[in-house]
DNA sequence: ACCTGAACACCGTTCAAGT
DNA sequence: ACCTGAACACCGTTCAAGT
């Protein structure tokens, strides 16, 4: 996902009208429509979307990669007068909070965070941050890793995508996910 | 997916061999395969396969079903001895490792378990059978419903699908979910 | 270097004709 | 009632020709 310097001006300002292209059609229609939806709304050629992006996960990963920058911006600014336990469970309700803006994205979001792309790696770097801090204060078992939290916002996504009241559902499922499912 | 007692003999045969094709089929090469390849298998023509199963969940829940039936009889067997956390725990911990025998199966399993089929129903009763004792004797806390469950499968086999090590991952996320992520 | 879009391949789905 | 498979639609992907 490394930005190429080399990129021929047109050919750079092609790949950016691509990623505008498929941020709005993916909003409208979801990570299932057709490339070539997408190649149309940018005004290129199907072959130069291909050319830029060689499969449609690569594609979908650098459209969502500026939301998830936004989202590690966030969680640096509003999260420092939180506690660490509930820093790293605000973490984990936003995340998967904000995966469901295309449908379908859930289904790649396991793919779409191991991507490389700059939001991805923001995010990684706050997750795995507050994770440590809450394991460090002895809050949180030290077997859990950064790769389980995937798995689980990853897994709610999923689970809940055609669910109604979703807010509600993910804030259960995370909240069972914390604090386990045996009375206290 | 009631059993209609007004099908032909030759029809209902085409559809016992259009499961017995899609078992195959799907254990050799997932639930991505084109039906095509199903019916071909099953020596009768696509437009019989989408005569009996108006859609590709519909085959994979049907298909699925006797698995399920199985599961939920060794549910039943073998449970009986244990503590009602400890037969929860296995339960789930026993349909997520099923789950994994069909490429793909995961992705459709939150549908399948809610198809109505005869294994379905099965796994459905003994998996809220099961959470209610655990409920009962205080184990468990009681606003976990079985949906949640459901979700939580879902959500761990959809999660783990491409993992390495599968079995361990399984009991690893089933262990954070039942005994949640902070220390004791 | 890069772009274009026609061409090819593949799959899902329907439906007229046949038994 | 049921079956067949050709026909249609749609999408992904490649690549020869063009700038």
């Amino acid at each position: 996902m490394e930005q190429k310097t080399t990129l021929r001006a047109d050919a750079r300002q092609n790949r950016e009208r691509i990623i505008a292209a498929a941020e709005e059609v993916f909003m409208e229609q979801g990570n299932a429509t057709s490339l070539e939806a997408v190649a149309k709304r940018a005004g290129v050629g199907i072959g130069t979307l291909y050319r830029r992006f060689a499969t449609r996960d690569a594609l979908l990963a650098a459209t969502y990669s500026d939301r998830l920058l936004a989202f590690a911006q966030t969680c640096r600014e509003g999260m420092a007068q939180l506690d660490a336990p509930s820093a790293l469970r605000a973490y984990l309700e936003g995340m998967v909070n904000h995966i469901n803006i295309y449908e379908g994205l859930a289904a790649s979001i396991g793919m779409v965070l191991q991507s490389g792309t700059p939001g991805c790696e923001a995010v990684g770097e706050v997750g795995a941050q507050l994770l440590s801090q809450a394991q460090q204060c002895g809050a949180v078992r030290p077997d859990v890793a950064f790769t389980d939290l995937v798995h689980i916002m990853t897994a709610i996504s999923l689970a809940i995508e055609r669910e109604s009241e979703r807010p509600a559902r993910i804030a259960h499922l995370v909240s069972i996910f914390f604090d386990g499912v045996y009375s206290r």
